[in-house]
Parts: C-alpha cells; structure tokens; sequence
DNA sequence: ACGTTGATGGAACGATCGTTCAGGCGGCTA
DNA sequence: TAGCCGCCTGAACGATCGTTCCATCAACGT
C-alpha cells in the first residue's frame, strides 16, 4: 500500500529481507506485503536478486558520502577524524538498521558480482578505520598497544548497533553517536596531543 | 564420509549452515556432504529443524560451563571477573565459530520453543556481563560513565571474533583471549582497586 | 477511431523443497 | 532356521519456490 510501484515494493523487500533474512522470504511475501502483484514486481525489477541489490547498494553509498563528510570538518587530529567514522557509522546502522543487518548478516546470499562490490565497499571501509588508527598510534595519540584488535573492537562495536537499536526509544541517535564515540576513544587510548604547558616526554 | 552417521551429519549440517545460512541449504545438500542418503537422517534426526537445534544447544552448554570455571578461579575483583568472561567468550567464538555465527545470525529460523530457549541463555549471558560491570562501577574499578554502552561493546566486540577468525592462522587463541582481555579492561575503564605497596594518589 | 506504451493481474511452468513410505541388508538372539 | 531390529536406501508425495507468458486496462498522441 504504502508509496506506489517501486517504492511500496522497496520497502516490502527491506523489511521482509531485513526481518527473516533473504533465502526465508519469497517473493510472494514482498509482492503481498507492498500490496502489488507478482508480475508487478517482475515489471520494476528483473527477480530477486535484483531487489536484494537494490537495498544493498542504494544504502551503501549514502554512508561513505556521510563519512566523507564528517570527515571534512574533522582537522588534522587522528582522534577527530575517529570520532567522526564512529559517528557517521553509528548514525548509519542506527537509521538504516534494517539494510545493515541485511548487509550485515546476508552477504552470503549475493550474486557474484554484488559480492565483489560489497567486499570492495567493506574493504574501503576498515581501510579507513585502519589509517586513521595507525596514523594515531604513530603520531602517539593512540596508545593502545593492538592497534588491529582496537580496530576490529571499534567496528564491531558500531555495526552491532544495527542489531538492537529500535527508533522507538526516547534518546536520539545524536546522542548515542556520542557515547560510542567516547568509547572508541577509550578503546583506542586516546591522549590528545601534547600540550604546550608542559615539555613533551621523548618517545621510548 | 568422515565419522559415522549420526556424528557425520551433525559435522556436515554445522559447515553447510555455517558456511550458507540455515534457509539456504537443503537438508539433501547436508546428507550429500555427510556421504550419507536422504532417509538415513531422517533415521537419526526428525528433521531439518532438528538439526539445527542439536547444532545450536550442543554447543551452548559448553560456552555456560566454560563461563562458570573460568569465574571460579576469579577473585572478587570485577577486574578478573571480566577477564574470566571475555576470555571464556573469545574462546568459545573462535573454537565454535561456524556454531556461534549459526546463533548468532540465523535464530530468525528457529521454532518456537527453539527461540525461547535461546532467548533465555542470551539473557543470562548479558545478565553475566551486566552484573559484573554494575558491580566494578560501583566498587569504583570500571570508571566508564556509560556502563549499559560499554557491555554492549565488550560483548560485540567478543562475538566479532566469530565473523573473522580462522583457526589456520598462526596465532593461539589463549593469546587472542588475552588481548581482547585487555581490550575488555580498557572499555570499561578499569583502575585496580589501591595497592598496598604505594600510597594511593588521590583521584585527579 | 486507432495504435502504442506502461502498469498490472492471473495462470502456469519446471525445479526444488521438506518429508514420508515401503522395503532391503546384516547381525543378533532364540 | 526364523524373527527381530538398527541402519540405510530409492522413489515418491504435496507444497512452494523463482520465473515466464499472455491478457487486460487506462492514458495519450495522431
């Protein structure tokens, strides 16, 4: 019912696939979700896989765009850029949590092609995590001594978001950004950078 | 082919749902790769429900038993009993892990009764984490000023074990275990309680 | 009035699903 | 030798799967 054509059919998918994973729902269930026929659907995408792809990927690029652009007004400072990845990747499996935990759990029901994509995506994504925290561990904001498990700790911290947050709570997603992004700060052992007051020790 | 029967099966269904997803795989793809036929486990198991259960309460008991031995060799420190849980768990993900990303991403396809149980062994595993971290927060050890935030993060972060690790590489579990011990540690803020050997610097 | 086009419905296809059934084989007891 | 029983097989069942095909209907340019 809801939206019309295309969109009502979207969101069908989204929250069937989303809500007992892709290989248990047919395609019948998402056509009498959105209210439309089978041959309605077959006439805005080409069959299941399609549709699959269709969530995947019309999310997925809304979160780099997001990332890049709390990037751009972090500075130079390894735990500012930290603190906005965190942020936008908290925002995004908060708000798109039925995409995520798709993406998130299902990977392994894609095509081959829509795999490479994903694994190209997801590569992209721990990538920046990953030079963000070794750049911070070498300029010595960072102290924690496993960089790669800090890095694994902080990911897996904000995906798991997308597995419990429901929108109906009284608290804004702002604010939990925030929490977790003080708790990746922890994790990392993040000091901010030497302060003039005082003579910086020499490292080691 | 390898074992016999019963024991057969139960290895095959674990890699097969492991590896694709329970709704994924048809129970003949599972008696294929056990070597055996079709009615054969039908003879052992009532179905492919069934099976999934025996995967997933076969290996649950274990991570419980492993949780309590590992707390009572755990003082009263909330430190250590972190430490006890956090290593319990990592271990349990990395030696189960086709079991533990079963339960972890596919308890939408359990029955009924399948699902409540699981729901209860959840609850009492983040029960376990909660108290202890209540406990450190109020005996002043865990300085972290989101509690309910950072169990959420240690447990994720110890269930991502699952999702990555790969028993061929070269490194031990016991010392993966110990590093996201640390990691653990660091979440929550810990601050041994006062040691006798100094006096203890009052706070800030 | 006619033809075209996009959107939709209904029926059906072949394939595969989980499950069941009737029986065969080998070893045990009597 | 006969009878039972644990173990296993091949064939089949009805249901449902993803997908395709064809008819219909409204809208619109000509």
């Amino acid at each position: 019912m809801r939206g019309t054509g295309r969109q009502a059919i979207l969101d069908a998918a989204r929250e069937e696939f989303g809500e007992r994973g892709y290989a248990a729902v047919s395609i019948r269930d998402i056509a009498r979700r959105a209210g439309v026929s089978l041959s309605a659907m077959y006439h805005y995408y080409t069959g299941k896989q399609d549709l699959l792809h269709a969530l995947v990927n019309g999310s997925g690029q809304a979160y780099f765009d997001s990332c890049r652009k709390e990037l751009e007004s972090a500075g130079d400072d390894p735990g500012e850029q930290l603190a906005a990845v965190v942020r936008a990747t908290v925002r995004y499996r908060a708000e798109y949590r039925l995409e995520s935990s798709l993406t998130l759990a299902e990977w392994r029901s894609m095509s081959e092609e829509q795999l490479e994509e994903f694994r190209g995506r997801q590569f992209d994504g721990t990538r920046m995590f990953k030079e963000i925290i070794e750049d911070g561990v070498d300029q010595g904001v960072f102290r924690t001594p496993h960089p790669q498990d800090a890095r694994r700790g902080v990911i897996a911290m904000c995906n798991a978001v997308a597995q419990w947050y429901r929108e109906s709570g009284e608290e804004s997603v702002d604010d939990l950004a925030e929490r977790y992004v003080e708790l990746a700060l922890v994790l990392v052992e993040y000091r901010p950078a030497a302060r003039r007051s005082r003579p910086a020790k020499s490292s080691s």
